[in-house]
DNA sequence: CGCGTGTTTGAAGGCGCTCAACCGCTGTGG
DNA sequence: CCACAGCGGTTGAGCGCCTTCAAACACGCG
């Protein structure tokens, strides 16, 4: 385990220093001495599966960059219908700027890990660094992106191509070399049956009764409910609907 | 009809100076000086309803505002099935930054009238003009919040819903006021049947039934298949799902 | 051991799709 | 002037996929 050495690491506060947000995330955007002003008034979270970062309808007052684990973002109609309008895992930015209510929840799917930081702080860092809008927008436009995706899967797939299509997305988070190489990729699903029912617009049984078949037909291979080995990734996307 | 008198107005070009995309639109944001290099280089476009703007994995190489009309984004799979996974309007921006290839269909709704400018410009404008980034972030989260909202309608509602869902928000877009009050509305739906079934992950037949169950229920009146009439919003956002 | 939670499996029913015919309007050409 | 084709939309009949309701199963924990 080696840290990176980067130019004037030694000027990096020591909890950002093997960050994965500022290699691959929002802080990757910052000057060294705009690192220690916003991990002065940053603070690290652990949180557990199921507990709520924020409510419909409450006030925005923090951000997050997530730096392990997987958040689930849903809505829920009056009558409690509920669906999954998206995912983010690390080092993915959380939160809306811009907006003083949220208009969705945001709950802990996983085990998490979170760095946080109040609302002003990111309004400053949004006006001094121009960088740091910069990833911001190309954040939003590929979350953009994966909600357009998704949205064909949500109107016009069957069933059996919506949960493929949901194990496409997963593996290609977890194992993204596998996903490419169309080899065999296994992993832990982050989301229970319920969530990937709520992600999927399907009901908790169709999600099972797809996946068993999906495993009666060789595709897939499960263990403990939450282990999946993907046999052969080109022959489960041959079955996502593409 | 009066033109808006703006400190300066006579630095404006000509054709920027009654522009809504100036007013309300990304434009907003550039002053005189970088109206007048922009408007140099673009050019006003007048485009007929089904005309396609840009194709799936098409080179991206210029950005346009909507003047007026309505855009269709739309995604479709091998085998045809497709869906519309944005709808935009007049003053939006149109296009993809920080990609090269285009990932949807982006095609005309209706007539169409576009202020359009390549690449080159766009990025300049960009580093030159952090107020235009800004707006472009603001534009991409509000898209965002919109598809995460539709992702609701495709995932969990029934077919009634999604019907008197699109019905409300095309009265939102048309006649905000109206919409607000829950009052009575008069528009053009700017989207054919099959359209509205591609937006809604229904078929033409579905949407159809669905309209007419509206109309002999005393919710909405039809006239020339294009125009409605909503004759008491609140009844139909009642049946919208929420 | 019993309880709780998450998952699987089965049987029956309904919502939306498929296939097909028809309607109304428009433009075209004999 | 009428016949006809083309297009978008409506309406009907039957079916299939997914949901609903119900029961059983697996695993962990007090």
């Amino acid at each position: 385990m080696n840290l990176r050495q980067d130019i004037h690491n030694s000027d990096i506060p020591v909890l950002c220093q093997a960050c994965e947000a500022r290699h691959r995330g929002l802080c990757g955007a910052l000057e060294p001495k705009q690192l220690v002003a916003l991990s002065r008034t940053s603070s690290r979270h652990r949180i557990h599966p199921g507990a709520e970062l924020i409510g419909d309808s409450e006030n925005i007052d923090s951000f997050s960059n997530i730096l392990s684990g997987v958040v689930k973002l849903t809505k829920t109609l009056s009558d409690g219908r509920q669906q999954i309008v998206g995912l983010q895992f690390a080092p993915d930015f959380l939160g809306r700027p811009f907006r003083s209510e949220s208009v969705i929840n945001a709950q802990a799917a996983t085990e998490l890990s979170l760095c946080s930081f109040p609302k002003s702080v990111l309004e400053r860092m949004i006006h001094e660094s121009p960088g740091f809008e910069r990833r911001l927008l190309r954040q939003a436009l590929n979350e953009l992106d994966e909600a357009r995706d998704w949205m064909v899967t949500l109107g016009r797939k069957t069933a059996g191509e919506k949960v493929a299509s949901f194990l496409v997305r997963i593996a290609r988070n977890i194992d993204p070399e596998a996903a490419a190489n169309g080899a065999s990729a296994t992993f832990d699903l982050p989301l229970t049956r319920a969530d990937i029912a709520d992600f999927l617009g399907l009901t908790i049984e169709t999600v099972s009764r797809q996946l068993t078949k999906l495993r009666t037909e060789g595709v897939i291979g499960i263990e403990n409910n939450r282990r999946v080995n993907v046999h052969n990734m080109e022959r489960l996307e041959a079955r996502s609907g593409r």
